[in-house]
DNA sequence: CATGAATGAGAATTCATTCAT
DNA sequence: CATGAATGAATTCTCATTCAT
């Protein structure tokens, strides 16, 4: 029983995935939402309250799953260079690998579609890494600059390789992978 | 005559730029934009044939008034650091100092708002920033990857700092924009 | 469950019809329909894909009940004069009986309001009547023209009485239907 | 002056019967009667005080048009068969040359598009043709019956041949012509 | 008279949400 | 819990008509 709660609920999450990432947050009505899930219109609020909450509550399950993953094999006593190596290839490889997800994202960052609140939940996630960087300014590797800045030069690079790549215009083949890292570290570190 | 035409058009754009950067492209229905722009519900259809002319209309027009600014005093004289200095600080002061037009270009990266076709078009603008990448590789000075990548690095991050800008959340002090530009510069640049 | 379904979907057919030829297809709006069929506007649309299929399927419903009550009591192996005879009966009954459906498909004949490939599924109905028509023209009693000079006078005509019935200039009383099948008769028929 | 008045008048008139006949009277916005005629949209109101005072007009100016040519060369002295045949075919030849005018009345005849004052003033124009009823049924040549029915089997089945001929379904050769006046004859007269 | 931008009521349609079954 | 018909407010867009120029 709990299982089946859970797979409705994913297969919620899972169709609102679907269809904002294919086709913008207007066109993904709750209807199409359900109709996708294989689900009764009604249905979805007993799972979630309303349409904000549901997404709020995907933008929540997929900033996990990315941190998740992002933080995969990483321990603290690891080298700087090599954690910010690790860090960001299990990044760039989330999201080649679950572009939906990487899309959706993106989405999410720019726009209104996410509740202030949970946005700024989300953002906890990211302390591992804050404290990679601090660890790097410490060592005199990372540039002595606000972790914003860090952010985008070696973070937010990623999002604009997933809407290219979605729009077809552009592949990020694995050379270009080593490529994208080396700006990104370039960016990031005292030379 | 032309004044007043130029006017209601010109409000119009400017209060579905008002809206979407400020409540999302949902909650900018073309009431309240017709509201704002103190003109009556069918006048819009005067000026823009729907909400998708409207807001292409927009896009494009912002993107011309970013790249006009962001080129402003460069020649292709210029040495490439100069040139490509020049441009960066063009870029960001004019996203600074337009906040709302550089929110709404960062929505619509992302998102479907956009008509492709209209987006595509928009691209044709940044030509002589790729003619500077292809000069400055050709000397040696910048990296030899794909533009994309170039892009990625130098201009994409910007648009981080105004999605967090506009949350309160940071305020790029000149200092900071110095810092940011030599980050961008050491990604794009051979050392 | 099944009996509430049937009764919404045929409210609105009848609401549709009611003003539709009370009042014209135009004033005859969607929300109209919706309040003399005691229904919520939303509610149509869960019967109808839009007003085009609205009216196409109440045409189809109204064709398919004056074809059925015009071959009422019909078969093949009547004489022919008893068979046209029967069947103009019949369409005048019905005509006569139902003043606004004569008067909804006389207001579909002549007009765009019915989609073109709508009116062509309708014309199979009338089937027996272009085989009983052959009959009698191999049998000699029927005038050798196209079937459309038939249709002309013996059925056309029908739909005049409707019209100014309505408009209460006119009522054809029983010794005249009489005369008018004479007429009709002697226009079909050689003599 | 008085000509140009004319001519924007008749300009006018004879879009809204280009619009009217080819897409419906729905589909024949002011703005497009304007364009097609030539003129601006306030100009219409120059013209005709309101959308129905134009069809109004229209109607009354084509019944008009149509009841001279059916009368053209008819004068009260001729035979009776002469005179219902020269009627007869004054009529189908104006229809067949002028399929808008003959589409416009027909759609006008079963809707509410033409307001029922307007149209009781247009039934006068027939006056000549109830006379030679009247005529011939003092002769005992004609049936002696409503001239309703004598309309309905004269006069109204010319309209459902341009109804088919505009749908592209049939054509009325000029024998078939024939055929279709000694039907309407057998039907009026007594054999 | 002519223009055509402006109006705003009203049209068709959508959609998040509810609730009886 | 699940369903899905029903709701009605909200949305986009149209159109007859007006009026300042």
């Amino acid at each position: 029983m709990t299982d089946k709660n859970t797979d409705k609920r994913t297969a919620l999450l899972s169709a609102t995935l679907d269809l904002v990432s294919n086709h913008g947050f207007h066109n993904a009505p709750m209807a199409k939402i359900a109709k996708l899930a294989d689900v009764s219109a009604g249905t979805i609020y007993n799972y979630f309250s309303n349409k904000q909450d549901l997404v709020d509550s995907l933008y929540l399950h997929i900033k996990n799953e990315f941190t998740n993953a992002a933080f995969q094999g990483y321990d603290e006593e690891k080298p700087v260079k090599e954690g910010i190596k690790l860090i960001w290839f299990n990044m760039i490889e989330y999201k080649m690998a679950n572009p939906k997800q990487a899309n959706f994202l993106s989405q999410c960052e720019d726009s209104q579609i996410v509740s202030a609140s949970v946005r700024e939940q989300a953002l906890e996630h990211l302390q591992p890494l804050l404290n990679l960087w601090e660890r790097g300014q410490g060592k005199g590797v990372i540039r002595d600059v606000s972790p914003y800045l860090l952010y985008a030069y070696m973070v937010y690079p990623l999002s604009f390789f997933v809407a290219v790549k979605k729009r077809d215009e552009f592949h990020l083949t694995s050379e270009m992978q080593q490529h994208s890292f080396e700006m990104a570290w370039s960016a990031i570190t005292i030379k």
